[in-house]
RNA sequence: GCGCCCGUGGCUCAAUGGAUAGAGCAACGGACUUCUAAUCCGUAGGUUGCAGGUUCGAGUCCUGCCGGGCGCGCCA
């Protein structure tokens, strides 16, 4: 549809041009879009604003020398000239009409656009520890990145998801070691959690697990011995857990890549760390000093210089995570996307130095979400009242709900912070948008019911001539440049937005039109702007991950 | 101190540099013998933190303040 005004906007200018009314250097942006208020009508242009310093005239005038090229053609109903040099288009309603029939019967494909050009690109989200489980703001990463990769989808990117798994690090040991000392416990023998170990429940209840399983055979084993299997066992254990939670919300991976891999020796006997580094090294970006390897990260802007390999000979975790970026463009992705929490924002600068370093910069995001606050009744928790520990992202599921903890989370720019209010949460009721969006297509679900007959393909269209029929109608025709404006800024909480316009933009309709009317040929035509309705709605939510119930 | 993010009705948030700054919640007043009232309609509520600047046009861009969050390890 914009694409359509454009071109209008477009070849008007260039007829100005050619009859000599307009003198310009070149061809201006249209400038197209969506005015706020419906009095201007459906598509409005700045175009004559903007080109009334380089034509050196009037805006006005400028505008009505455009209008004067604009044959209306088979969209445009009128034109005007408003306020300090606007045009407004105001659409014929066949093109409402046309838009209908398209929501209806594209299905799960309506509204796809092509900003992606099938290029692939790959987002890296939630990649939380395997030493613990999962917290709220990892949640927050799971519902973010999930529907910004189904709606780069939906927007024509080949999209690849992926979780990185930190299963190297020495916190594999610290946490390998927690879980024997647990082990050793609960086989009555004395041992204490190491220092800086980890203390949560989780730890025992792994350990306990392991108890249940094998019993206390490896009490007898070396401490080394013990710790090697109880890594790999406890790993194992966290990592299912968190794949079958995240695949229980409906959040799904092509990849889990461990970062494991990233120091098993190919052919030639080198990992892929180790070339990642001699690549640096030849590029001249790493000098040694104070017996450590350093990145010279200030070459592109960082404030100080980075340690890659520490003076006893180890890698930083940043070592690591350059080869790890590095394998994501070796891969072939056009763009690569990571979603940080925003504690994580110093470090930026440092990847994105090392990609540019490594020939890869400029196709590397970093998105930042902030971080999300617990509450209840107003008042701030962290702690879980039972289990007195960090209220974890499973707990938090189970108490409000995957739809709308999902849905809430979403609902925010990423760069705001999020206070959770969890009795908020779980309220049914209008101040809950999750079940205002919901309830509509649940409403229209009843409708199609009742109806008790087939939704007719040869609906007569042109009988929907009521102001919030129209009102519906515009409003799904927006669905496709949401998608495209949700897709370049990487902003899904505009699709949550969109939602509740559109379920209200339903809701008007269902209060101001009876849809089952004894007139079978008016009823027909808005039983299919119904059905139009359900599958917007219906398409909507997948992309922000909620589900659409068929009754409430 | 340096860096990143944020300051918009009482609260939570919107607003590709565009027209009279919009929604929801809360408050108040209306609408169910009619397809789901988890809904709709109406009223009230604002100097967009402050001060400059750029622009035909600034909540939006630039500079400087004020206020809040987060981060500044050879931890990960």
């Amino acid at each position: 549809m914009r694409a359509g005004i454009e071109k209008i906007i477009a070849s008007a200018i260039q007829a100005a041009i050619e009859c000599g009314e307009l003198s310009l250097e070149e061809m201006p942006d249209p400038s197209v879009e969506r005015p706020k208020d419906i009095e201007h009508g459906d598509w409005a242009s700045s175009v004559a604003m903007k080109l009334a310093k380089p034509a050196r005239m009037n805006p006005r005038k400028i505008a009505e020398i455009i209008c004067s090229h604009i044959s209306d053609g088979e969209m445009i109903e009128s034109t005007e000239i408003a306020g300090p040099g606007f045009i407004n288009f105001k659409l014929k309603s066949s093109a409402f009409q046309e838009v209908i029939r398209k929501a209806r019967v594209e299905g799960a494909d309506f509204g796809r656009v092509d900003v992606g050009e099938h290029k692939r690109i790959q987002v890296e989200f939630v990649s939380a520890n395997p030493t613990g489980p999962m917290h709220v703001g990892h949640g927050r990463w799971a519902a973010l990145g999930n529907s910004l990769c189904n709606i780069l989808d939906h927007a024509g990117w080949d999209v690849s998801r992926e979780f990185y798994i930190n299963d190297a690090g020495s916190q594999m040991d610290n946490f390998a070691n927690s879980v024997d000392a647990r082990y050793q416990q609960l086989c009555g023998i004395d041992a204490e959690l190491p220092e800086n170990g980890y203390g949560g429940s989780y730890v025992t209840a792994i350990a306990q697990r392991i108890l249940d399983a094998e019993g206390d055979k490896w009490a007898s084993a070396s401490s080394e011995e013990r710790s090697a299997a109880f890594k790999e066992i406890a790993y194992k254990m966290m990592l299912d857990n968190m794949r079958e939670l995240l695949a229980s919300i409906g959040v799904q991976f092509d990849v889990w890549f461990s970062e494991r891999s990233l120091y098993a020796k190919d052919d030639g006997g080198k990992s892929a760390i180790e070339k990642t580094l001699e690549e640096l090294d030849a590029g001249g970006y790493l000098y040694a000093k104070d017996d450590a390897t350093w990145f010279r990260s200030t070459d592109f802007g960082d404030d100080k210089d980075r340690v890659l390999v520490k003076q006893d000979g180890s890698y930083t975790y940043f070592m690591p995570d350059i080869a790890y970026h590095q394998n994501k463009f070796s891969r072939g992705f056009d763009r690569v996307i990571d979603i940080l929490g925003a504690d994580h924002h110093g470090y930026v600068v440092r990847i994105k130095s090392a990609m540019e370093a490594l020939g890869n910069g400029g196709k590397l995001d970093i998105l930042l979400g902030q971080l999300v606050n617990l509450f209840r009744d107003g008042e701030a928790v962290r702690m879980s009242k039972r289990s007195g520990e960090m209220i974890t992202f499973e707990e938090l599921i189970e108490e409000v709900g995957a739809d709308a903890t999902k849905y809430l989370m979403l609902a925010k720019s990423a760069d705001q912070p999020i206070d959770f209010d969890i009795s908020v949460a779980k309220k049914q009721d209008s101040s809950n948008p999750v079940y205002y969006v919901q309830y509509a297509h649940a409403r229209i679900c009843s409708i199609l019911r009742r109806a008790g007959r087939e939704v007719r393909e040869d609906a007569d269209l042109s009988l929907l001539v009521e102001p919030s029929e129209i009102g519906l109608a515009r409003k799904i025709s927006e669905f496709s440049e949401v998608v495209e404006s949700c897709a370049k800024d990487f902003a899904p909480y505009r699709m949550t937005h969109y939602i509740e316009a559109l379920a209200a933009s339903f809701h008007q309709f269902y209060t101001n039109c009876q849809v089952l009317v004894d007139d079978a040929r008016l009823a027909d035509a808005r039983l299919y702007l119904c059905d139009a309705t359900r599958n917007v709605i219906a398409t909507a939510l997948g992309l922000v991950g909620v589900t659409a119930p068929e009754r409430m």
